[in-house]
DNA sequence: AATGAATGAGATTTCATTCAT
DNA sequence: CATGAATGAAATCTCATTCAT
């Protein structure tokens, strides 16, 4: 018997819930995750599962809530650290570009982006957590920066919105066939690689006169 | 009693069997999917399903084998109709992006990327046949169009492979928050807006002087 | 709703599922045996039989055990009633030689032999647990019985083993072709003249000068 | 395509496959050989085996008459070397019972018991077969000689079926425990010993004065 | 006569979920 | 509130048997 119970015991009940969530669908998938798999991970009963989520598909909701709001919280960081170079914009976006695509290669990133995926077809509704909570709000961070770049005159943009887009996708749109859908690890050269040519490409594109 | 039987009747089988497994593959996701539905589906046992393909994991590398191909066949059609256009470089992006965008956005191929995603760590030999399949070859196809555009002076590229690869994503990295991985349809101003959109930023990076 | 449940409810679970099993696989034999069978006849989801029991060979194993621990106190018993029957040793053999021939005819004797000679193959442990727990101890008992009669002038035994072991065979030795494997009951009469035969013989190789 | 085949083909498929169930049945047991596995192991097709044999208990029937002719013949061929020994009976007992007791202990003659043991209830004519083909074949043809003897002088029994019963007893009746069901060989030594010991006792009971 | 193919019925096992304590 | 126990429904896979060639 726990010496004090409460409001907190069942708070740190629920996260750790949470967390083992989290942990197992990422390791096992959503369908062969099993909710005993996911209590034993927590330290609890399986019912207690029950008793705070009502059920598995809820469960992973919530969970997906948060691993969103965690990447998206990490994504914001770097972007809002693209402040107004003065000069070197090449530099500062490829320092932007590298720390986006660690946060995007970061397991626990693909293992988001996997289960939305995979179980979106299911649970359409799960595709709004991640794009709303994540891909949308890092994006619309990124076209205020390219804005304000603009703006400043570092750059040359007129939509920025698409341009936003588009630097994501440079930087991120090989990465499915380069790390086998997030199964094998690239090294940090071929990262910083990447960074620097879809920067390239980006500024031949959109740099001004 | 069949009207025709023999060697013949055992590959239609197979093929039912294929064809059914694909659709319903895509439709509930491999976990969900049940054998009973496939072999339903074909019209067959599900003993039939397991004296042709052994077990369920093979019926799905098998299905995605065909459906990696028929998909490679699609964008290699596309990409092979870019030939050196006589002046209008841009109208032949244009069109190969939109019938390559019309490729990425049909319902085949989303089921197929959002089941290779979604087994992937399961079962990571999917992504090789996906991989080696459809998408490295559709984009060294790619490439060597480039290539041979670039020699032609109407590109100044000089990393094909990677032109190719930024060519792609430009014009796939925004999809799955557009279609929402695939689970909402766009209407075909949209579509070729995109196209027109990659195409322009593909253009500014690498248009010759 | 159940009257009374609790801990003792979980145990009582348990041992109905033990008895059933044994009632079924004595009935259908282990292969033939379903393990919804088993539930039905135990009153319980087929899924309690798992939790219990994790799977259907542990089953068979726990619920050999519990037979041959059954069987052995039974025997036990019989043989331990042996005393030095001050004079009449003839006729204290015979006593307890026709009492095990009863233990040993019993149904659920054969039972437990039919399921240990049928399955000894693919379980060779079922060998230890059978003769470990049941025909071993009963060998031992007879050996000292013997031996405390031999010490007391009642019989002349150099090697109090082998000679239970062969008190034992000439009393059990001629059933399976009798009973034609315990498919057939015997009269009382039969079952008595077996016993007076082997104690004969056996009086007529151990009895003294 | 064979390039004779006629009656002569068709009975060697027949002793094929009756060669190959016995060898599967005595390594699986009956409920886990398949009838694949028979037909692989005697190179035809499954449906070859139903066209001969008709159904899978009947395999095993036929099965089981030709193992027990085969043990039958072994056995009598044993028992029938019993001669007047003209003076050495026991020299010749022992050699008799330890040529027995190689039979007895033979991998075949155990898959036999096993195999009857446990199908007879499933099968109740399964006993008849081995009953009848060849244990009282045996029995009846060592009553006789032992009947022999007796007449001889060199014996002294009453009853020779009872004795021959016995005698048989005396040697197999520790078997199944020594050799765990047939699960474990015995050293040669062991098997003399044991022969030796049975032969003591019978004739402890049945030399004459 | 022999076979490859197909199948219906059933086997074991798992799992999300509920309920009484 | 948390839990151990129980369960209904379904999942994958197997197998003896039949049929058309």
């Amino acid at each position: 018997m726990p010496v004090t119970t409460g409001p907190r015991g069942r708070i740190d009940k629920r996260s750790a819930i949470l967390v083992a969530a989290t942990t197992v669908f990422a390791r096992a998938g959503y369908a062969q995750a099993g909710v005993d798999e996911i209590a034993a991970e927590a330290g609890v009963a399986k019912a207690t599962v029950y008793s705070h989520f009502g059920d598995k598909q809820n469960l992973l909701r919530e969970a997906l809530v948060a691993e969103s709001d965690r990447a998206a919280e990490a994504n914001l960081a770097v972007v809002e650290g693209l402040l107004d170079p003065g000069g070197d914009v090449r530099g500062a976006l490829e320092d932007v570009a590298l720390r986006l695509l660690e946060c995007f290669t970061d397991e626990r990133s693909w293992a988001l982006r996997r289960l939305v995926t995979a179980e979106v077809v299911q649970f359409p509704d799960l595709a709004d957590v991640f794009l709303g909570r994540a891909a949308s709000r890092v994006n619309q961070a990124l076209a205020d920066r390219l804005l304000a770049l603009s703006v400043a005159g570092e750059l040359r943009i007129a939509d920025p919105a698409t341009a936003a887009e588009q630097f994501g996708s440079l930087l991120t749109g090989g990465m499915d066939a380069r790390t086998r859908f997030g199964t094998r690890a690239l090294p940090a050269a071929e990262l910083a690689g990447i960074a620097r040519s879809a920067v390239d490409t980006f500024l031949r594109a959109f740099a001004p006169v």
